[in-house]
DNA sequence: CTGCATCCCGTAGCCACTACGGGATCAAGC
DNA sequence: GCTTGATCCCGTAGTGGCTACGGGATGCAG
């Protein structure tokens, strides 16, 4: 064996990766990322294309995916396979709940902060902000 | 006894309130909801005050409020407690992380609707989904 | 070869519910 | 009074996506 045979562990791959090494082990139980080969003490030993596919889970995981997508969107890139459309759709879907999510906040955002600045503001009897929360929507 | 000694029942609070019968008892074993009276054979017995205090959680609930908070807004909307100030404070904190959320699912949005968008636009012969997350941030 | 960093594994906790299941009780109709 | 069907009882486990803990085994540098 010349060198190449050793591989990274756990700890490195996390951390090239900007990923907890306590998730990355979660990641292989849920069978996200495959399971590496051992050293001979039982340690994780991984390669390269270990730690490309933890930085696509990652990537995928900061823009909101979830795991079941994520899963779908590996499997779609596996060379071989690239089917842009089913991409597409599971990306444009993941989109749409994004965007209801951002609508729900934004009408959140307003009434907290009408609510809110009404508190500082005049200066009224009652809590603007109980007052609220006693009332009905 | 003349009357009004019977109370109404759990999936009667639980549908005047707009809540799931199995929150309410979830709400009351965290010490959400004070334990109400029972009937004799031990089914929960609730009164109007308890309907109101449902009422106030639903709506903390639907402006994004955790439980703990929730709890302490509870404490500050008691008779004779209502310090206008704390009840402003965890609101503003609240609105604070609504605001957080709001700004990251904003750049979330964007970043998946220009991808999206580049997939149904130009032929080219990448997958524009598959692009971004191969690549880092 | 010693010492310390790292890694092993299983389990439990987080949040806010939701679901399930087998039995008890309630209210209304006859 | 009795039957029937709706409701309610309780405890437990599952959801998603991790994170933390603990006690022991390994890896590697000096």
């Amino acid at each position: 064996m010349a060198k190449g045979a050793r591989g990274l562990s756990i700890g490195q791959i996390a951390a090239a990766a900007g990923i907890n090494l306590e998730t990355v082990r979660y990641y292989e139980r849920i069978g996200l990322m495959p399971p590496p080969a051992r050293t001979e003490g039982g340690h994780r030993a991984y390669d390269p294309a270990h730690v490309r596919r933890l930085a696509f889970i990652r990537q995928a995981r900061a823009l909101g995916f979830g795991i079941e997508d994520i899963r779908t969107l590996l499997a779609l890139a596996a060379p071989g396979h690239r089917s842009c459309g089913e991409v597409r759709d599971v990306a444009a879907a993941h989109l749409a709940e994004v965007r209801a999510k951002l609508a729900r906040l934004a009408r959140l955002e307003r009434i907290l902060s009408d609510t809110v600045e009404r508190c500082s503001g005049a200066p009224t009897p009652a809590c603007p902000v109980l007052d609220m929360l006693d009332a009905p929507m």
